[in-house]
DNA sequence: CCCTAATGTAAAGCGATATCACATGGCGCA
DNA sequence: TGCGCCATGTGATATCGCTTTACATTAGGG
């Protein structure tokens, strides 16, 4: 575990970590590779036998976000069961929890600048993420009238819109002081309102 | 208007410009300070004697961001004419038109990094923004069976939420390739299932 | 008309990214 | 076993952007 003399042994992650902490501390745009190589233990020059650069770098991290992301949702929506509006339900929640509780993987994804079309590796990771969240929405949208079904991407996109502007604007007290209410109360009475506006959930209270 | 010799003239206001196109064209990442200066024609010490720094120089394009983003907001709500309903629609569109029409600012507001509590100024200068929409969502809420009513501000934040969600991820092209549809229309019927989930719209279609 | 304050410049320090030649040592192969 | 190769890390250095300091210029009021 510890610095075995010259070499280092798994630099290749540990300069992930390295990046990943620095990142949740001080945001995307704080972050230095010189001072995640110091935290690693090797000079910033180590870096590039590894990576092509700082954004290089930045870019793993939102790939090995995707893979933990795009597993958890996976774990949640537990192939629709046991009903394919708790199965959603649990998607969705799946979806916050993951922002909370690996916020620098988030930021990397999502608050760094770097396009999710960055490299293909990339692309596909996002593309899996996504696919979870849509499949989550399609399972759904069988229980919808087809004349009031929207496009099961186009519903999915809705809830994917509506976690990540939560998350932004209000898991980190963004507009108006601070959040006027806990992000997943908010987020869970927002989805609740549209889906019922599909017609998904009962209209009462 | 061109440079008067030695003095500028306003060279205040024109290093916001030469910022807000920079951050536009290449991220609020890529902008550079010493960039800016240079193109308003003056070395990157005088911005100095305008700006605290880069951060300071960022804020204020925010700041002015907000105040346009607030008029255009106020002026689409037109008080609540015709109908609440219709006002609140206007106000929505009004800010995916803010976001296409000025990315610079709207960067500079929400993907720069910059605190909204940064300063006082930013902060009351957000705060208005905040109110304009929260003050469309309470007017909209009074048409709602009190019983099945959320508080004007959590309806405020699930509109937010779902704008600048489809802003970030479907207006330049995020998750899984390009935006499969206009962000227009994803937001427009997003917000529209909503409000059919709040018994404002009629349930047909 | 001059003097001062506001505004801009030039030069230099600092820290971060990135590159290159060189050092080290783990590991496969004879 | 021991040799040599190549992956991995170092040190030095170039470049760039942010920022500060001392100095230069000019606009405008007394």
């Amino acid at each position: 575990m510890t610095k075995r003399g010259y070499h280092h042994g798994n630099l290749r992650q540990a300069l992930v970590d390295a990046a990943l902490k620095l990142i949740e501390e001080k945001g995307p745009t704080g972050f230095a590779l010189s001072e995640a190589a110091k935290n690693a233990g090797v000079t910033p020059a180590a870096v590039y036998r590894h990576f092509e650069g700082r954004e290089d770098l930045i870019i793993e991290a939102a790939l090995q976000g995707h893979a933990i992301f795009a597993d958890r949702m996976e774990a949640a929506f537990n192939n629709g069961q046991p009903t394919a509006l708790e199965a959603f339900s649990a998607t969705g929640r799946a979806y916050l929890d993951f922002a909370r509780r690996h916020p620098g993987h988030y930021m990397a994804m999502f608050e760094s600048g770097v396009s999710s079309q960055a490299t293909p590796e990339l692309a596909a990771a996002v593309a899996r993420s996504s696919g979870v969240l849509e499949r989550a929405a399609a399972a759904l949208s069988e229980h919808i009238a087809p004349e009031k079904r929207p496009p099961p991407s186009m519903f999915s996109a809705h809830i994917w819109a509506m976690s990540h502007g939560v998350v932004e604007l209000y898991a980190r007290g963004r507009p108006g002081g601070r959040a006027p209410f806990p992000p997943e109360d908010l987020l869970e009475t927002g989805i609740g309102i549209y889906l019922r506006g599909l017609g998904l959930l009962p209209p009462d209270t």
